[in-house]
RNA sequence: GGGGGGAUACCAAAGCGGCCAACUGGGGCAGACUGUAAAUCUGUUGUCUUACGACUUCGCAGGUUCGAAUCCUGCUCCCCCCA
């Protein structure tokens, strides 16, 4: 096959990117590679400990798919033995270690999910347990003296833990050597991750030129912001947006960014070609609503198809703007002629965890009945021949009621 | 090896014999508002009960006491300092 030419390539190669180290190594493979024909390794370490995927981790894969588009040779590494460490990168805790059979479901699960985004059929998946497992202690030790323990405490993760009185275990150190000793193993010619990855990147380029290789070049994606506009996208922060997500929440979530995001988003999660970004900017000056619209649109649209994006949007509009029941909520029957108290109808619904938070909520008017609020917690439902209710419980729960 | 400090609800962190279901902040939930599931403001945040109230909870197991998150004993786990 033959390449793009490199700064076409280049091109492509830097849209979202924070920091390519360095950039003239990159320019230099890329000639190289088209000059031989021959695909750049590219090189991913995954962490098989969460397996829910979300935009965040998309940033960085969507950033591999286009390495793939261009021709170049993609590697997954499934970290199943450094998972045993935990990747200290940004934690504040020791992270536990996973047993071998958590691993290997998570490892599972990942990669139906990176699937949506990576072409499968052209991805090289590895498994870093094969060249890491037989290392012997001799070889640990050898690779261990290639780092100072000045330079570990440096990092930001590690000092502040330290400062904080927070426990840090010595086999953290050994991740970065692991991580790095993956790129020696591969011989990879690139590697990506976050921006909080660039100490763990560098020592790979480290090991890698110890051991006479032309080492790798890192690159650096931004963590993208989380919903809450502040915090980097996480599980742990719940301000994510799950890949695997149901559309109408993927839709309404995305929709909940503050208005400055809406630009970034376009640019590291969404498939609106470069050249178009141009315009996007404007938009998001002119029309945030509407830009934030398309935005959430086009999102839902990558992961759930045309189809459901449509219906997603008409749902959003529909429950929050109109607040009107959707078409999809749950039907509850109740014996005719029987007079129920709101109190058990909710309960029914299991909507809510118990009876105080069922009180406390229509107390706080939280639950309306036919578009009414009640607010009297004793309020009663009396179910006569063909009587049919809407309820609403909290800002997004929905049912309808009748008797049977 | 020696010395010191700590374990409290989803998280962080007060409380140190009755006034504690437990201050406060974050988070969550709800209301108002809004283009929005954002921001902001307000309320709320153990279980059961219409309510009065009852019950379970402060690392684990016992004990002292009319009464313990608070005192004592043992156990488990964690942090710091010195060596």
């Amino acid at each position: 096959m033959s390449f793009k030419p490199v700064d076409e390539q280049l091109k492509i190669i830097k849209r979202g990117t924070v920091e390519i180290v360095p950039e003239d190594e990159l320019v230099e493979k890329l000639k190289r590679s088209k000059k031989e024909n021959k695909p750049l390794r590219i090189k991913l370490g995954c962490d098989p400990t969460r397996p829910d995927l979300h935009l965040g981790h998309s940033v960085i894969l969507r950033k591999m798919r286009q390495f793939q588009n261009l021709g170049h040779k993609i590697i997954l590494i499934i970290g199943d033995f450094t998972a045993l460490i935990g990747d200290p990168t940004g934690q504040n805790k020791t992270r536990p270690s996973l047993s071998p059979e958590d691993i290997k479901e998570n490892a599972k699960t990942y990669l139906d999910q990176a699937g949506k985004i990576l072409d499968r059929e052209k991805t090289e998946i590895v498994y870093n347990s094969d060249w890491l497992g037989p290392v012997t202690f001799e070889g640990v030790i050898k690779l261990s003296s290639k780092l100072t323990v000045a330079r570990m405490i440096e990092r930001d993760d590690f000092s502040k833990r330290f400062e904080a009185n927070e426990p840090i275990s010595l086999h953290e150190f050994l991740y970065p050597l692991a991580q790095g000793q993956d790129s020696v193993h591969l011989k990879s010619d690139v590697e990506l991750g976050g921006t909080d990855q660039k100490f763990n990147l560098l020592v790979g380029r480290d090991l890698q030129k110890d051991d006479g290789q032309d080492p790798q070049v890192c690159l650096m994606m931004p963590l993208l912001v989380g919903t809450d506009g502040s915090k980097k996208m996480s599980k742990s922060y719940d301000n994510y947006i799950g890949i695997s997500e149901e559309a109408n929440d993927m839709y309404g979530k995305a929709l909940s960014i503050p208005d400055d995001l809406i630009y970034s988003y376009f640019e590291l999660v969404t498939d609106i070609p470069t050249d178009e970004l141009k315009n996007i900017k404007e938009q998001v000056e002119k029309d945030p609503r509407n830009t934030k619209h398309y935005l959430a649109y086009t999102i839902t649209r990558m992961y759930h198809g045309e189809g459901k994006a449509k219906k997603a949007k008409e749902h959003f509009e529909k429950t929050v703007i109109n607040k009107e029941i959707p078409d999809d909520a749950p039907t509850f029957e109740f014996d005719e002629g029987s007079t129920v108290r709101l109190l058990d109808v909710i309960s029914e619904t299991g909507f809510t965890q118990s009876n105080g938070e069922t009180k406390r909520l229509i107390k706080q008017g939280g639950v309306s009945v036919d578009d009414e609020k009640v607010k009297d917690i004793n309020h009663e439902i009396t179910f006569s021949s063909g009587s049919e209710f809407e309820l609403k419980v909290g800002k997004r729960k929905y049912a309808r009621i009748k008797s049977a």
